[in-house]
DNA sequence: GGGGAAACAGACTGGATGGTCTGTTATATC
DNA sequence: GATATAACAGACCATCCAGTCTGTTTCCCC
């Protein structure tokens, strides 16, 4: 077997560009021909890398999950060795999203799930993909949750289920609002009250 | 002067048309064809009343603001009619979207103005309709929640501002990850943790 | 150092798409 | 009932765009 020269590099500068013109104008939007020269890349290696344009979006939106996952896991771990206590956490967990906000927002102008999502034109296959995502936040989410109004009950009683959701919701809406809006600023205002909101139910 | 037929019914039913199938695949990926077959109607007959598939574009938007507005109105004098309290009204009002969600949710699959600001191709014109609209609901919620936050001091201190935005917030997030589980009962729960922060906020 | 396979390069194509253009029909005014 | 004009109808066109195809280059293995 013959292993020519490696292709990672071109596939991430293809992928990169793509993410970059997919969270601007869409995915339907995006021509090849304009990831191509902004990459850049030719339709030759384009092609090689990816059968179709279809499995490009595929590729971004595992690489998005992927990346999504270990931030997931990454501040969750953060706010874990903050204290050791679930409800503190979750609110630890949420201002570290609150701080990242502001560095995150101007250079990624929102969230790549949506501009699949509001574009049912992708098979199921890969929505599910997003929704997989979501259910993994949930599900990390909720148990903190379930620790968290067992030492502290909650002040009025809620589904903790869809309060878990609760961050993905803020997140997507927040991108959205800040992005209407010309203003990276309103999503780390919007991610507050989320905050605020746990504060209150847990009585910190 | 003379006044042929009436063009009115063929214009709102590629508006319609138009509607559902940019909410359901997105602005780019809607052809004019593909409007024009579900309307029905003709090439002569659309580009007759939109000059351009963008003008159909900023009708649509603007169709749909005007729309928005109407509901807003109507809603905030539906909870005004319910109470005298500002905070209970607030209250009510959210309580209204909580049950118009399970209605509206699965014929509407989307909001509309996430469809245009996912795909900043349209002019800064349009986009700034969609910011017009937010901050109109920002302003009347604004003066409620001050209104309510001096009748019931708040638990914490919070942003109104911010806080008024959390209603667009929360329907945009609601929406996205109501459709990104194929469940539009989502929607309605993430309005009732809005509804659950406003009550613990002042004290309901 | 030759052969082979992956990694490109780029001209080309067929169909879709936004938009045009030349009619034709309906209706209110005179 | 002649006419003017908005409201359509639908063939047609120019462009764009996803995908193809035929090379050429690079690099590892023997």
């Amino acid at each position: 077997m013959n292993v020519p020269r490696d292709g990672t590099p071109t596939r991430d500068r293809i992928l990169d560009a793509a993410q970059r013109i997919v969270l601007e104008r869409g995915f339907a939007a995006t021509s090849v021909d304009a990831v191509l020269a902004a990459a850049p890349a030719t339709k030759g290696a384009f092609f090689h890398h990816f059968p179709s344009k279809n499995d490009l979006g595929r590729a971004l939106l595992e690489r998005y999950a992927a990346a999504d996952e270990r931030l997931l896991d990454d501040f969750m771990a953060a706010a874990e060795a903050e204290s050791d206590d679930p409800a503190e956490q979750l609110v630890a967990f949420v201002r570290r999203f609150e701080q990242a906000a502001d560095e995150l927002a101007p250079t990624q102008p929102g969230c790549l799930f949506v501009s699949f999502i509001y574009e049912s034109q992708l098979a199921g296959n890969e929505n599910d993909l997003i929704a997989t995502s979501i259910r993994h936040w949930r599900t990390r989410l909720l148990e903190k949750l379930e620790a968290a109004a067992e030492l502290h009950p909650p002040a009025i009683a809620v589904d903790l289920r869809s309060l878990a959701d609760q961050v993905f919701t803020t997140f997507e809406g927040g991108f959205i609002l800040a992005r209407a809006m010309h203003d990276p600023s309103h999503l780390r205002a919007q991610l507050a009250h989320l905050r605020h909101y746990l504060e209150l139910l847990f009585g910190l």
